[in-house]
DNA sequence: CGTATTATTGACTCCATTCAAAGATAGTGG
DNA sequence: CCACTATCTTTGAATGGAGTCAATAATACG
C-alpha cells in the first residue's frame, strides 16, 4: 500500500488542473516533456511565503491546492492585495522584466504549489513549442484580470464587493467547488486591502447585503442566497 | 533626391526606439529576421482606430510615433482609460488570451505604428529564438503597469493627478522629449476616465497644483515647474 | 463671426473614512 | 475545562473629500 502511495509521482501529465494551468493548450506529448522539468507538489503552511518581494526572479509558479494572496507593501506600510489565488493559477511572471519579484506570494491556507524553473526555460522551449504561446496567453490573461480591477476600482463599495464575491464564486465553480457556499481566507481587512476599503466599510457591506437577502455571512463563511440579486449591483 | 528617401526603408534595424521596443533584447541577427515580418509606419490620424474591442486578434502593435489611449467601453457608457501610449510602447497582448480585442486603440493625435502578424508568430518564434522571452517581458511589464495603476486607484485626488504627471514626464523623459514642458494629449475628461476622478476633480486639482507653484498650466500645455514638490506629493 | 466644445468655478450633497467603543472568536496556558 | 488575552468583527456618530448640479468663461473650429 505504502509502495503504491510512493509511486504515484504527482506530475502535469496526471493533474486535474489540466485545463486551466499551464498544460492548458499543449499536447500530450509537449505535457510530458514539460512535466519532466516541473517540480511538484511543495507544501507550505498558512502565513508561509512562496516568494518575496525583492527576491530573485527564478521561478514561474502554480498553485496546486489551497489558497494564496499576491502582495505588494508600500513605504506607508500599507498592504495592497493584487489579486487571491486558486489552484491552478499561475504567477511569477508579473516581475519576469526584471530581476527582483515586485511583489509577494503568501498562503492564505495549507497549500501546494508547482515550480517551472526559469534558468530552463529558454531550453524548455526549444522541446515544448507551444509553451512560450501558453505562457504568454497566461500573461495576456492576467493583464486582463488586472485591468477588470482597475474599471472595478472606480465603482462604489457594494459594486466592488458584490464582483469579489462573484468572482470568487465564478472561479471556485469553474474548479469543482461549491459556488454558493465557501469559506473566504481572507479578514476583513484584506478584503478591503484588496477592493480599496476600509475593514468597516467591507463589514458594513456585508452585512447590508445580508439583511437584503442575497449572502448568509458566517464571519468567514459565505453562502450566496442570490445569485442573480447579487449580480443585479452591478449590471445595469 | 526622391529616390533616395523612396529607397530609405522603414525598418526595425535602423529604428531609434530599439532599446525600448520589440527589439530590445534581441541580437542584431534577430533583429534583422525579426525586422522582415514586421509591417512598419502605418498612418493614422487623430481619433482613428488602430484596433476596436471587438475585432478579431491578429496582431501586435508599437507605437511608432505620437500618442494613443487604451480604452475599454462599458454598457453603461464609460470610457474607461486603462493606458496612454507613448513611441516604442507594444499593445495587443493584453487580448492574445483570447480571439477578441478586449479594449481598442485610439491615436490621441496624428500617429505611426508597426505591426507584427499574430499568424507569422509561431514560425517567426523558431527563427527568432528571444522573441517568446522578449515578448513576455514586454507582457510582464504591462502587468506591473497595471497594478501600480490598481495601487494608485487608492490613493487621494492629488497623488492620482500627480504621479500621473510624473509618470508622463519620466516617460517622455526616456524618449528624448522634454521631461518638464509637454502637451497633454488628452482632455480633462479623458484623465478623468483615465485617473476614476470626475472632470471638475480634475480642473480643480490643476489648478490646486498651479497656485502650489508646482505646474503651470495652460488647457493643455504643462510646464513642470517644481518636479521634486510634485512628487512629494505622493511620498511620504 | 457665431456656434460647439472644453474648461473653470461655486455651492451643495453624499458616500466612504475616521474615530471610538463594544462584542465575538480563536488560541494559550494553568 | 475555564479564564485570559489577542485578534477580528460589528456597530455608531461625526467628518471630509470627491461627486453632482449649475452657471459662466475660454477656446477651437467651421
Amino acid at each position: 500500500m505504502d509502495q503504491i502511495v510512493k509511486d504515484f509521482k504527482v506530475s502535469c501529465t496526471n493533474c486535474t488542473l489540466d485545463a486551466i494551468c499551464l498544460p492548458r493548450g499543449l499536447s500530450q506529448q509537449e505535457v510530458e516533456n514539460l512535466s519532466i522539468e516541473v517540480k511538484n507538489n511543495i507544501l507550505v503552511q498558512k502565513g508561509e511565503y512562496i516568494y518575496r518581494q525583492g527576491d530573485e526572479v527564478n521561478m514561474i509558479v502554480a498553485i496546486k491546492s489551497g489558497s494564496a494572496k499576491l502582495v505588494s507593501n508600500d513605504d506607508q506600510g500599507n498592504e495592497h492585495i493584487l489579486s487571491v489565488l486558486l489552484p491552478g493559477e499561475l504567477i511569477g511572471f508579473e516581475s519576469l522584466f526584471q530581476n527582483k519579484y515586485n511583489c509577494s506570494a503568501v498562503a492564505l491556507e495549507s497549500l501546494s504549489f508547482c515550480v517551472l524553473s526559469m534558468d530552463k526555460f529558454e531550453a524548455l522551449c526549444a522541446r515544448v513549442p507551444g509553451l512560450a504561446r501558453e505562457l504568454l496567453k497566461h500573461s495576456s490573461e492576467a493583464i486582463y484580470e488586472s485591468q477588470g480591477q482597475i474599471i472595478a476600482s472606480k465603482s462604489s463599495a457594494e459594486e466592488k464587493v458584490a464582483k469579489f464575491l462573484i468572482s470568487l464564486s465564478d472561479r471556485l465553480r469553474k474548479r469543482g467547488y461549491s459556488s454558493v457556499q465557501f469559506n473566504i481566507m481572507l479578514s476583513r481587512q484584506e478584503i478591503g486591502d484588496h477592493l480599496g476599503l476600509t475593514f468597516e466599510t467591507v463589514s458594513r457591506t456585508l452585512k447590508q447585503f445580508q439583511k437584503d437577502g442575497f449572502l448568509n455571512v458566517q464571519r468567514k463563511l459565505i453562502e450566496i442566497k442570490d445569485l442573480q440579486g447579487l449580480r443585479s449591483i452591478y449590471t445595469v
